[in-house]
DNA sequence: TCTGGGGTCCTAGGACCC
DNA sequence: TCTGGGGTCCTAGGACCC
């Protein structure tokens, strides 16, 4: 519950957006704007990764190649069995963020409490703004200068909390408004299979379905009690969210990041020991880069490995001291890497870095030694070279053919 | 699965402390 | 040692999201 200025309980007004399509609606836009004259809208396409560099996966469907059952997240190959006539496109990181920052501009006009939830995703808060009776009339409002100004349809959910307006734009597409109150719970939302639930996933819903329990009603009609003492927190949440019970606030303050990380599948399974080390040199380039970008230092380092089999395991370890340096943290991950590695083929490398905090609230050492603080220039000099003759441009001695490979966002 | 890449949060077990 | 109980910190793994 809400309280106004004058101590009166309210519901929130709480609108979700969703962009439609947004990867492949936003680089359609991207291309007729270049002058490309086909709006790859129009034709069964996809946007998805590349099947040479084995990254071939769905990332975005056009509405005709939905209706050939093409889903998100399926391999490129077995989209092209459901449509050989299938058009694919790799898009561009860049022209995606260009777009999510126009949405998001226009969006500023009605709200500066809005929360970007994903790159397609934001949730605006009305509360201090608008009555229930008007909600539908902005939403309108907002759908409508976003085909018209910017190009593309969203669906737009409203509701009196976050979880109700997701659920709620997530009902028919696109283009659509939809409203998901707490008196229609019952009729809108109940109704549907568990695995629509927002947190419900593949692997918890088979467990549901041993236990009798397969629509959002069944979930919410049952004990509450057995679900914690069966999912721990998790149970808790889930019986909430099929009541529709939400409080969470719309997080519209910058937060900043708690991890940063990449990582890279390789183009062939890798065995050898010197070239895994050599992509953490350039995993370990690009962490930090980032993590320098956002004024931060790591605790801990994270390294991941993926094998050929498809199994995943990591190793972290924690540093003596925080740093945001590219070889402390490489030496790190190296470390990392030769302790855990058991000789594999290896299909994925990943970096990470944890326990992140603002440099600012670092505790100076009296004593940083000297090869501490040339590191430390030598991070900022590659960093300004970064800045002005763009990432690609500019790597360390010791990364050889493969390292440079790996191409970034 | 011919199965991406970037995140968040939670849990469980072991080490260690009093 | 026929080995308590509670707390914190650390690490590995796994769930989920877009």
């Amino acid at each position: 519950m809400f309280y106004n200025k004058y101590g009166d309980s309210m519901e929130r007004q709480i609108i979700h957006i969703d962009v439609n399509n947004a990867f492949l609606s936003w680089y359609a836009i991207w291309r007729l704007k270049n002058g490309e004259k086909d709006d790859i809208r129009e034709i069964p396409a996809v946007i998805g990764g590349d099947e040479s560099k084995r990254s071939g996966i769905v990332l975005a469907k056009s509405n005709l190649a939905k209706q050939f059952g093409i889903v998100t997240g399926e391999t490129i190959y077995q989209a092209k069995k459901k449509c050989p006539n299938i058009k694919i496109f790799q898009g561009d990181y860049k022209v995606y963020r260009e777009y999510s920052d126009k949405l998001y501009n226009l969006l500023l006009e009605y709200t500066d409490k809005i929360e970007r939830f994903s790159i397609d995703e934001c949730f605006l808060d009305m509360t201090e703004y608008l009555m229930k009776s008007t909600l539908m009339d902005k939403a309108k409002e907002i759908r409508k200068r976003v085909n018209e100004e910017l190009g593309f349809t969203v669906n737009i959910g409203l509701s009196s909390n976050k979880l109700l307006a997701k659920m709620a734009s997530d009902f028919e597409k696109p283009n659509k408004i939809h409203t998901l109150f707490a008196d229609e719970i019952k009729q809108k939302m109940w109704p549907l299979p568990i695995k629509e639930l927002f947190m419900l996933g593949r692997k918890t819903v088979p467990k549901l379905y041993n236990m009798k329990i397969k629509t959002i009603g069944d979930l919410a009609k049952t004990d509450e009690k057995l679900l914690i003492k069966k999912f721990g927190k998790y149970g808790k949440m889930m019986w909430d969210y099929a009541n529709g019970i939400d409080n969470s606030e719309v997080v519209y303050k910058y937060e900043a990041p708690k991890s940063i990380g990449n990582s890279t599948t390789l183009p062939i399974d890798i065995q050898d020991i010197d070239s895994l080390n050599e992509i953490l040199l350039t995993l370990a380039e690009h962490v930090t880069f980032r993590l320098r970008k956002h004024n931060m230092l790591a605790r801990v380092v994270n390294v991941g490995l993926r094998t050929n089999e498809f199994k995943d395991y990591s190793h972290q370890s924690k540093l003596d001291l925080e740093t945001s340096n590219t070889k402390e943290i490489y030496e790190k991950a190296k470390q990392l890497l030769n302790s855990m590695y058991k000789g594999e083929p290896i299909r994925l490398v990943s970096l990470k870095v944890d326990k992140l905090i603002n440099k600012n609230e670092k505790q100076m050492s009296l004593f940083e030694s000297e090869e501490k603080q040339k590191q430390e220039e030598l991070d900022k000099v590659i960093d300004n070279l970064k800045e002005k003759y763009g990432y690609s441009a500019i790597t360390r001695a010791g990364q050889l053919s493969i390292g440079k490979k790996i191409k970034f966002k």
